[in-house]
DNA sequence: ATTTTTAATGTAAACCTTTACATTTCTCTC
DNA sequence: GAGAGAAATGTAAAGGTTTACATTAAAAAT
């Protein structure tokens, strides 16, 4: 079983004919003659050769692989988004090195090394921060990295994003206009972009109906499960000065309040009104089914995806550069998680 | 910025030594003196250097990259077996490159066609099939292939699984223990050995209990969340031949079944208990939290990786080859979507 | 029939490493 | 201080491709 494998020269002999006439029958078809393409073509089904990729790599100068950076890939959100990615990669020939960084930077910079030491030919990042080495280079136009779902502030990469700001706004305008007026907001980790979008919108969302924000009704959460029941027995611990609604800044988040909210008896919504984001799966099978923003993820991986791939075919820095970020649409889905506001 | 990126050679001269020496002091420092691995150091610092890892690879033909072969990305119970694998992978210096496979034989025959082209070091199998091209030739015992989660019967591959015929076992068991004496099953996919060893320790349960299984109290789902509301709705239509319990193989199949039974207005336990597996984060915050068996998903990717760097260091088949498939167990844990049958 | 043009193939360099082997430079020992 | 042995470094090949350039063969034009 000690079979050796076959290389380009091997099948060169069995055909008779130089290893240049092989690659060339492979790789440009049209510049053999008929008779020499059919030689090569039997030889390699003799040999049973595949080329070997890192030789050619190597030559060619890339690796074919797209590097992407994900805060924690356990989350399925982010895993939707890497279908889209994936398929796109695939069948422009590239493969998906995913990179779990756990938010840890000095795992970012060690996979941002990669695009250095040509272990990949470009890079997307849904974790919202320029890995170190990147940031340091002022990250120029024609670098091949693109920034997915969390926008980096003063970065002049290609972007596709969500407009988050405009999300909250509109899930804590449904709850205002279903007579809310105590409306907490459930928000993500300090420092990041999608946190303060977030509570922007949030905020510019009671603002606009006249309802001045409390802050102390605004708790910051992880977006897990877990926070999102502390933040829940937070919120909801005290009857008197309880919100009749929160908002969340994840579906976990949503599922951990109305946890939290039952164990104190509350019903949803007649009680309490709980809005998501995200729109996981099991968001619609919750009890109550829960209202929530559904971010079109597979769209966010496609576009994310379709702009990488625009900036390495041409070297030029594309159009969509410099016609600010792709935003992608967002939509309210209204489920059982919602009601009036309890008179 | 056509900043062009330093090779050995460019540390070579700017150290004023030969490229062999950079390339010792990097790899084999004991082997060089103080004073030049200072003077290359310096040298790397100064010109910026980063090893091209291609070149690399091509010299030592390896190519540093694991092959992860899932069924479903998407579904967060192979994520947490991913995380589990990329740490022991990292650790050893690999890559693993995720190849989401959506349970087509093509797709699994590109990426097994990695190992052979060199892309890939070795591969390990998620997904309970063998791709074509190992299944041809006789998956021999030196390949260095590991197969995790799903044993293939009559493969000779290390193996990493959880015992499936018990813990379906141990599950119906409890069900058995409260009473139940109608319960259900709800079973993955035909052709699916997760589904056979299940469905096997459904029906050992039952006839342990002396309990005649009837075939119209098993349904075939896919594991996904909507497959169980459909089970749920065709088990739960006939109130006169509705089962007091259903066994699900998998906590999404749970979920859809609760949602498919509150449709009907039966009430979770004491109307009808249900068990999943798996222990997805979302099980425990189910309403009702859902009594389901957990895999230790980390443990099993743990194990799959060590089994495989195992293979990878020594070329003689590892002792635990012959020692059958390493069995990571589980464990039943008991919430409230599981109750005393309704008298 | 001879030259010119075109098509098909071959030769060899280059991509960047690592490492066996050869060579040089020390450091002892007598 | 010469010779041996050890330590450090250098030279060059190898790894499997792709491709610019050179060469040959065939077809077209004179």
């Amino acid at each position: 079983m000690t079979e050796k494998i076959a290389t380009i020269e091997d099948v060169a002999r069995q055909a008779g004919v130089s290893i240049a006439t092989v690659s060339r029958a492979l790789h440009k078809p049209d510049v053999v003659s008929e008779t020499t393409r059919e030689k090569v073509q039997t030889a390699i089904a003799a040999t049973g050769y595949t080329a070997n990729v890192m030789a050619r790599n190597l030559r060619l100068n890339r690796s074919g692989m797209i590097l992407l950076l994900v805060p924690d890939i356990g989350n399925p959100f982010f895993s939707s988004i890497l279908s889209g990615i994936e398929k796109g990669a695939s069948q422009a020939g590239y493969n998906v090195l995913i990179g779990d960084t756990q938010n840890d930077p000095e795992r970012e910079a060690t996979y941002a090394a990669y695009l250095r030491s040509n272990q990949a030919d470009a890079m997307i990042l849904l974790n919202g921060r320029l890995p170190a080495p990147l940031a340091k280079a002022p990250a120029n136009a024609t670098s091949p990295v693109v920034i997915a779902c969390e926008r980096i502030p003063g970065c002049a990469l290609p972007t596709v994003i969500i407009d988050n700001d405009e999300a909250s706004f509109v899930a804590t305008r449904h709850l205002i206009d279903l007579g809310h007026t105590r409306i907490a907001h459930v928000s993500g980790p300090t420092g990041n972009i999608l946190t303060t979008d977030r509570v922007t919108g949030y905020r510019r969302a009671l603002k606009s109906a006249g309802i001045t924000s409390e802050p102390n009704l605004i708790y910051r959460g992880d977006f897990s499960i877990d926070s999102g029941i502390a933040a829940g027995r937070a919120l909801l611990a005290d009857a008197k000065t309880r919100p009749t609604a929160v908002c969340c800044a994840s579906d976990g988040m949503a599922i951990g309040v109305i946890v939290a909210a039952k164990e104190v008896g509350l019903r949803i919504p007649q009680d309490l009104s709980v809005v998501g984001f995200d729109d996981i799966p099991h968001a619609a099978a919750y009890d109550p089914p829960i209202t929530t923003v559904r971010q079109p993820r597979r769209r966010l991986g496609e576009q994310a995806i379709a702009l990488l791939l625009d900036r390495l075919g041409s070297k030029i820095p594309s159009a969509h550069h410099d016609s600010g970020p792709v935003i992608v649409p967002t939509e309210l889905i209204i489920r059982q998680s919602t009601g009036p506001c309890p008179s």
